[in-house]
DNA sequence: ACAGACACTGATCGGTTGATCAAGATCGCA
DNA sequence: TGCGATCTTGATCAACCGATCAGTGTCTGT
């Protein structure tokens, strides 16, 4: 369909970076049409070769501009909660995850497209961006555990676990609506309530 | 008449089938190609057509046999637990369903990309395999929550909260090895005591 | 007014895609 | 031995893929 709004002067590239992030997300890499993608932006398939120079540059664009605005939304949740407990440190980095996969599960479908093959793509994102977050994240996992607030075992499942239950309940929303009938969407607050039921100790 | 259902006799079929699963759990349907399935099964391409009619209907085989199996040794593990408590035929399913992810993640890679779109494949899987699962899951779902085993909440929400910790920590194997540099990364008991804590009571 | 940098398009390239078809190859059965 | 059904292949088609390039417009500074 042709879009909506006209087109405004360096609003193109935006647009083509949010129309390939829902194909890559949704298609995988290979699945993704540079064409599709120009189509869904409204402007010609040349035009995004010009601004990003390949299919592959364009597709490492739209994974620095996820995890740009990933990184922002959690250090803000944990300088806002940085003087609490581990806690509520914790349950603040993890509600804010929630809200992003609710708002937006792109990062989440993309990621778990990406993670099943070792691909030199798999390679560069995670010494790009993976990395760095799994082991902040394991940092403040052990630290609750030692504090005894977080339950005990290997820092990385529980990692994997708690992405697991955040993003998949947003990424097969298609699915579920189809078969609960329930056009309502997941409600993070019951999510929330299962990774606290799952991470925290009782006490 | 291309789909015959009862040619079971070459092995060429099975290796069309085991590698057109591959294709389809790690580049999604669109990104799969028909010839380098044929090549992985070291066929020729226009075989696979022969043996299946169109690349949809290859996709819908593997589906089929990919529940065929599932529902089987699901069928199988409740059987074995059948005169049990509410809480030990849960078990037993919950360990029928994390050993066959830990042997072949496939079902849940391609589930977890065909549940992203509204497209007609996925109502296709919904309404001939998922559905009736669902319906089932949810009712044992209900039948621990009334019996005071299982957590209040949204059958559905636990239902598919179970799958993505069962499922996730497989499907990502390669991504999840790549960043803690453990090959041996993931071990299905801890998986167990993990969906246990969040779909169990205190009790 | 003019020059040059920038944004954007349409045509086109070689290669790949799913699908079709004629022609062998192999087998069971008469 | 011969015949028909089944299995398998290579050649080929139109459509689509990512990528390249010449050319058009548009804005800005001088």
């Amino acid at each position: 369909m042709a879009n909506s709004e006209a087109a405004g002067t360096g609003d193109a590239r935006r647009r083509i970076l949010a129309a390939a992030r829902r194909s890559f997300a949704t298609a995988g890499f290979e699945g993704a049409a540079t064409r599709q993608i120009a189509a869904d932006a409204g402007v010609a398939q040349s035009l995004l070769l010009y601004h990003f120079g390949s299919k592959d540059a364009l597709w490492r664009a739209v994974i620095d501009q996820l995890f740009a605005d990933l990184n922002a939304r959690m250090a803000l949740a944990a300088r806002g909660a940085r003087n609490g407990s581990v806690r509520e440190r914790l349950l603040a980095v993890i509600r804010a995850f929630i809200e992003l996969c609710a708002q937006d599960a792109d990062i989440h479908r993309i990621m778990t497209i990406e993670g099943r093959q070792p691909t030199e793509r798999l390679r560069w994102l995670v010494e790009r961006h993976v990395q760095a977050n799994h082991r902040e994240a394991c940092a403040l996992i052990r630290e609750g555990q030692t504090a005894g607030t977080i339950r005990p075992g290997d820092p990385t499942l529980l990692y994997y676990s708690f992405i697991a239950i955040a993003g998949t309940a947003f990424s097969l929303a298609p699915e579920i609506e189809m078969v609960s009938g329930n056009a309502r969407a997941v409600e993070p607050d019951a999510i929330e309530a299962l990774i606290t039921a799952l991470l925290f100790t009782g006490e």
